[in-house]
DNA sequence: TTGTTCGTACGAAATTTTTCCTATCTTTAA
DNA sequence: TTAAAGATAGGAAAAATTTCGTACGAACAA
């Protein structure tokens, strides 16, 4: 089977509008820019619409132009992106080693406690086939 | 104590960079330029100059002037950058929750059953005071 | 001394990313 | 039928990032 290497790459901004698509599921650019506009920052509609124009264009996004207000959606499941972008921040920071970046969250203060006993427990139940 | 939430956030290059001079250690412009050359791509020696000096303006990097081939180095430990980048990651991707990352670790294919037997070891040893 | 090599400084061009203005069309309400 | 509200498209400006050309000083070898 063969692989995809091409995993279009989002900007900082595309991930923001991303990021509400996957919250929210498919929307239009009205609902995409008020939700930027409360949870995040100030910009114009004209910017979120251009922006969500382009990523269709380069086949981040899907479009349903058969209505008037067009509905967007993420062309590539969430997932598969979160991995993606998860495996190039290890590569990049951790020389792609999953237990490096494990050492790291160890060593870091802001774990709690919690957390690392929520992770012990995942594992436990963790038989990969 | 006080928090630095002041921490520079190094754009793509800038990292390249960082990586370079964490990989070995306080360097020159040059060494640094060859490195990138080798390991990463082609790029003029005057391009990696200017980055670096607005990376030591910005206060990413600390720089010697002793001599006059300057020698540049991280002014933040690369663990702190690491973990700052790392928190930053989680919690923009998995809403600050690092069991969130590791369930994405565990359902991603290319996360080995070698990597996950050492990441289980790694946390057996860990009595986090 | 003199010219070649190697360094930094500086400015600006080039590229990428982000933002918004304007034109135009559709829908809706009066 | 018409005015107002709301939608898309497209171009261009603005901002951030990256790249490089040029000038010039220091070191060094001939």
């Amino acid at each position: 089977m063969k692989e995809n290497t091409e995993h279009p790459e989002p900007t900082k901004s595309e991930l923001e509008i991303l990021k509400v698509l996957w919250k929210h599921g498919p929307s239009t650019v009205r609902f995409v820019n008020d939700t930027l506009n409360e949870e995040k920052r100030a910009v114009q509609y004209t910017s979120t619409l251009k922006l969500m124009q382009i990523m269709a264009e380069k086949g981040i996004l899907k479009r349903d132009e058969s209505n008037m207000r067009h509905v967007y959606c993420p062309a590539i499941e969430e997932q598969k992106t979160k991995n993606f972008l998860l495996e190039k921040f290890i590569d990049s920071m951790y020389n792609g080693s999953a237990s490096n970046l494990m050492m790291q969250l160890l060593g870091n203060k802001k774990t709690s406690k919690k957390e690392l006993e929520a992770i012990k427990e995942l594992l436990r139940n963790t038989g990969k086939k």
